[in-house]
DNA sequence: CCCATAGTTCGATGCTAAACGAAGCATGAA
DNA sequence: TTCATGCTTCGTTTAGCATCGAACTATGGG
């Protein structure tokens, strides 16, 4: 009865408690099984599964089957984006739902969104990407510049297999602690997935933070300079 | 229980048919009455109201008392982004509510978006700005450069009055018809009032269309050129 | 084959919230 | 004051849906 898209029916999805901890687990990028979600949605694993049913049914999760595991993701970078802007509305509206505990500096640092980094060392990425030129946001939105391709290619990522991917090699982001610009799309996530075969950072297992190794961190800092000091 | 923001709320608040009915009025920027958003949501006054407190006490609403009305605004850019994200959503999805009419190209050419321009020419001002370096993608976020600055007070705008507003001057915001990035902010939001003072474009009442008349778009196009062709 | 684990389906229960009629305030006009 | 309009509050009805126990299916291992 009503013109444009039925953000009813997505947000009412997302608007249950137990569906939204799935979700926001699922942020974290990997791949989760129905239990894994029950727990961390605190409920049984029989109500856990009608809820995954509605999620799918939904076009919010994307289910892979793998022996008598299934596995679930986030259907795409677009239910991330709409998750994030929640995260960030709720964020700046005060609406935390425990104290600021010990581990959420951490957070604020380096995080996983989705499956690229975010948080302080994510928007450090992008803004040393685009300042020197590597990212450049043309018409056609962010895009990989010629310089930026063999300074990539220089730090071991296969650009030609990035290239066949569904998902846009680049994206913006927007943090929801920082309200900055990171980096998304395949580059970003096969950035994430070199700083950890360099050893450089790993993630904390059961949550969203990206630990990274005083070493590791002091050589993203030298590989990724602002251009005015030195970090 | 869990970290991290509290969204199972917040999109608890959007899911409801109503409420999203009305949050979808406002996305026109418009401040609307309890009695129009009732009309919009196709439900009782009594129904309205009761929505309306919940979603002022959930922080989406802003209002204002004037005579015996209500007007009610959206609380912010914030709250705008969330419905664009889920517009864009579940517009990818295929879940239109509605076959796609024939006034919808109108809406993909020039629709408001919150309080500013999006759709293609929304597209084009962004591009066209950011193309001639009057807009630069720093690492404080969007901002508008010295050239920027003097090109708007060509225009006629009144930066100085702007800066006072507590929304920043520039942000981005994503277009979900076209997934691009379009100019927000309290800058964006001028622009679209200069277009409509100057006779360029008006509001069609009742809907998120922006009409732009013939000449009108000639000198938008003129005063907005893309580099390479023209358009 | 038997057992354990992972997940689904069914049915019953109970809670939440949306909806509206009717009455109650408040504001503005005559 | 009286009336009309705009909105709110109250109370009731109704419907949807989240939850879980219990039974069922499927996969893998010994």
């Amino acid at each position: 009865m009503k013109e444009g898209p039925d953000i009813a029916r997505l947000a009412a999805l997302i608007g249950d408690p137990a569906r939204a901890n799935m979700l926001t687990a699922l942020m974290s990028g990997k791949a989760l099984t129905a239990s894994e979600l029950a727990a961390e949605a605190g409920v049984t694993l029989q109500t856990a599964s009608a809820h995954l049913a509605k999620l799918d049914q939904g076009g919010l999760l994307r289910q892979r089957k793998q022996g008598r595991h299934k596995y679930f993701t986030l259907a795409g970078s677009e239910v991330a984006a709409v998750l994030e802007a929640l995260m960030g509305l709720a964020a700046g509206a005060g609406h935390l739902r425990s104290r600021t505990g010990p581990r959420d500096p951490e957070l604020r640092k380096a995080r996983v969104c989705y499956n690229h980094l975010a948080g302080d060392l994510g928007i450090r990425l992008y803004d040393s990407l685009v300042a020197r030129g590597f990212l450049t946001l043309g018409e056609a939105g962010l895009d990989l510049s010629e310089a930026g391709r063999s300074f990539m290619q220089r730090f071991d990522l296969d650009l030609a297999d990035l290239a066949t991917r569904r998902s846009p090699l680049c994206r913006e982001c927007l943090d929801w602690s920082e309200r900055r610009s990171h980096l998304a799309g395949s580059l970003g996530r096969a950035l994430l997935g070199r700083f950890e075969d360099l050893g450089w950072a790993r993630r904390v297992e059961g949550t969203r933070i990206v630990r990274f190794s005083p070493k590791g961190e002091a050589a993203f800092r030298r590989r990724f300079p602002l251009s005015g000091q030195g970090g």
